[in-house]
DNA sequence: GCTAGGATTAGAAATCATTATTAATAAGGG
DNA sequence: CCCTTATTAATAATGATTTCTAATCCTAGC
């Protein structure tokens, strides 16, 4: 990997890899610009494709509006909450999906799947049930 | 379901159906105007929005990509061509992936899961040889 | 049939996420 | 140091989608 670190590009890997969190382009820069405030979004959009391309990081294509960034570049899977769209790693043992029980149209060449779950996260659930209380 | 069916709204649900593929909303939007040249597209996006939510039809999402909505709503998983971006059906065994293989964070309640196969479609396949040939 | 009132529409403008442009700045390498 | 190239901040542009608004269409109730 021949990747010049700049300052910039510096600080948004740390900042990613800091939070443990899957950021969107714009909470990453909200976070960076707290250290550097003159840094632009568009310098976070360019580094994020950048370490993304080098493989430092993992750009996410998950459901939802926007896209959002990886610190952790081993092969896993995800969960997002429908409610507040965050995103939290899961492990889902590798080679359970085997290509054998798929029926696939045409002969598309496979080189890869995603498998994504849905649903409420704890802090949500929490949130609907105080909620409910209030609702008597 | 009490969905009322205007024109533009029926319109909308035969093009898809009819396509037997997954369309865009601006996909979806060409067709239509063929037949109701004065329709806006804002009425198809309101309208494939009404109609997914009434679970006539479904709305694909992922990530970064337009939004693709599929005439299809059985329980059916979707395999999507990074060249040329087009979704394609398959069938996964259902129950394959059973929540006990799977360690999630905390205790998301968990409401569904997407499976997504990633590859290159037939018609790409052959494009690419044919451009590989003329190289020589 | 006629009409009030809500739903739906076309068309345009607004918004949101992302990417491209541009001119200025920084950073290596000789 | 100077030259070349990469990178940056700021801004403009883009593409997809949503919202707004005034006009039109339905549908009951009379």
């Amino acid at each position: 990997m021949q990747l010049r670190m700049t300052n910039q590009r510096e600080m948004i890997l740390k900042e990613l890899q800091k939070s443990k969190q899957h950021l969107t382009a714009d909470e990453l820069y909200g976070r960076v610009k707290k250290i550097m405030p003159r840094i632009s979004l568009a310098t976070v959009y360019r580094n994020l494709e950048t370490l993304s391309g080098a493989g430092v990081i993992a750009k996410l294509e998950i459901s939802g509006r926007q896209k959002r960034f990886d610190y952790d570049t081993e092969d896993h899977d995800h969960i997002y909450c429908v409610q507040c769209q965050r995103v939290d790693n899961i492990s889902l043992e590798r080679g359970l999906i085997a290509t054998s029980s798929v029926s696939l149209p045409g002969d598309y060449k496979i080189t890869g799947y995603r498998v994504e779950f849905v649903g409420i996260c704890p802090p949500c659930q929490r949130k609907n049930r105080k909620a409910k209380e209030k609702q008597r």
